[in-house]
DNA sequence: CGCTTCGTTGAAACACGTCAATAAGCGTGG
DNA sequence: CCACGCTTATTGACGTGTTTCAACGAAGCG
């Protein structure tokens, strides 16, 4: 990502796989289903992106400008309440798709939860190769009917699950998916890429309860508390079933 | 739907829209994309099932024997905990869809919430059709992105609403759904198709606090309680905004 | 006419939210 | 270097919305 920032309209044939080439999730996003011939068309319209934690990438309600593969960091994805209330509703990870297809504004508010670099698709553009590679509609549809699994599945958390049965689910949702990235090996490690107000927002508790649970979970040697952005957690599988998985 | 109930396999296919041209949901459902040709190829793997309230339709974790629309009627789908605590994670009223294209198990409990009308389709057949009509396909897939967008505005009621808020957040749905359905007019009578029972796993409530709001409603005048089974909405934009919807 | 299911209502318990104080970390500027 | 402000997180005391437990009534059904 770093070597190619140019913005040249028209970059050359020859090289333009160069960026896909070294793509940190070339073979994991949607674009894992392109061929490489394929891939040049898509190259073509790439265009990487920096942004800073807190950075807004789509307003709600606002028109979409692009489609976008999470190379590294995450982004969040929330809803507000007219009074200002706030449920998050997704956290992307690489190597998540972010955008809405065949709709042109956003539902959601988009925002980078960290430092985030962005694979951005322009809109029209990218609705243009969804139609002339349908093995990359197909990629996406299956995509968003995973995201429609893990949305249905995160209303049980949300409707039925206590404040510590949430506290260990998220905190396992996230030691699985730092180790896909590959930040982590499980079991060991684990990074926290997002505050205790997002987690908050995210599980429908307050901070407060979100770090009373943390403290509750140290004291049941579920986890070890490093630091603010680090735990670790010796049992995954212990926390897992008090988080309500089967088994 | 009542006049055609037999099982031959191969009907004749002059007369084979007849039941498709009686549908009630043809020109809602996802049949509304295809052709009248294209409709007698679907036409020829449909297959017409009456449910009662409470039957069960597909089985949490196992082989989808079959996809639908709903007809008539309102289908539950539900997860469990391992503990037997329920969440509902979708209602689906006609004409919407039902079935998870592209996976051989299902991921939630599928339930007939009242008496209820199915078209079926045969797993196999029907994502045989998938492949042979992109536009049944686009449709499909444009319908799965939207009970995403719904899947993520009822996390924010799950996440962020007070009961009172969800209660009549729910009463709005369900108007504005039957209003489509044509069995009522907006703002007069509604049919309430679900219990309290159903309603507390699709709010994450228990009954009794369901049954609490709904009194609550009454007395401020919201809505008037007519029997166990319906109500009165003298103003849904009072209600809705009641709700938490802007405006 | 019992029996069961469904819904309402009350009293008490509790999980979580609210409010408030404190501490740690971090960048900025004198 | 320390002082300062700001953000983030923890912890305690208290308040409250929702659950739990229980009793009761109404409707449907064999």
């Amino acid at each position: 990502m770093s070597t190619v920032q140019t913005k040249t309209e028209v970059p050359d044939i020859g090289k333009s796989l160069s960026r896909c080439e070294s793509c940190a999730v070339r073979h994991h996003s949607i674009c894992g289903v392109l061929s490489e011939e394929e891939l040049i068309h898509l190259n073509q319209i790439a265009r990487p992106r920096k942004l800073k934690a807190g950075d807004v990438i789509v307003s709600d309600e606002e028109p979409i400008d692009y489609f976008a593969n999470v190379v590294s960091g995450v982004v969040k994805l929330s809803k507000f309440l007219p009074d200002g209330r706030q449920q998050i509703v997704g956290l992307l990870f690489p190597p998540d798709f972010l955008g809405r297809a065949y709709k042109n504004y956003s539902s959601n508010f988009a925002e980078a939860a960290t430092d985030v670099e962005l694979c951005c698709f322009q809109h029209d553009r990218f609705e243009g190769m969804l139609k002339k590679f349908p093995n990359l509609k197909q990629k996406l549809f299956e995509t968003t009917l995973n995201e429609l699994d893990a949305a249905r599945e995160w209303m049980v958390l949300l409707g039925r699950k206590t404040a510590e049965e949430k506290v260990a689910d998220l905190l396992v949702m996230i030691a699985k998916r730092s180790a896909l990235v590959g930040c982590t090996n499980l079991g060991g490690f684990v990074e926290l890429p997002i505050t205790r107000a997002d987690m908050a927002d995210y599980l429908g508790l307050t901070i407060e309860t979100v770090s009373r649970q943390f403290t509750r979970l140290k004291t049941m040697k579920l986890i070890n508390i490093i630091d603010k952005r680090h735990i670790e957690i010796p049992d995954l599988d212990a926390l897992a079933q008090l988080a309500g998985h089967e088994l």
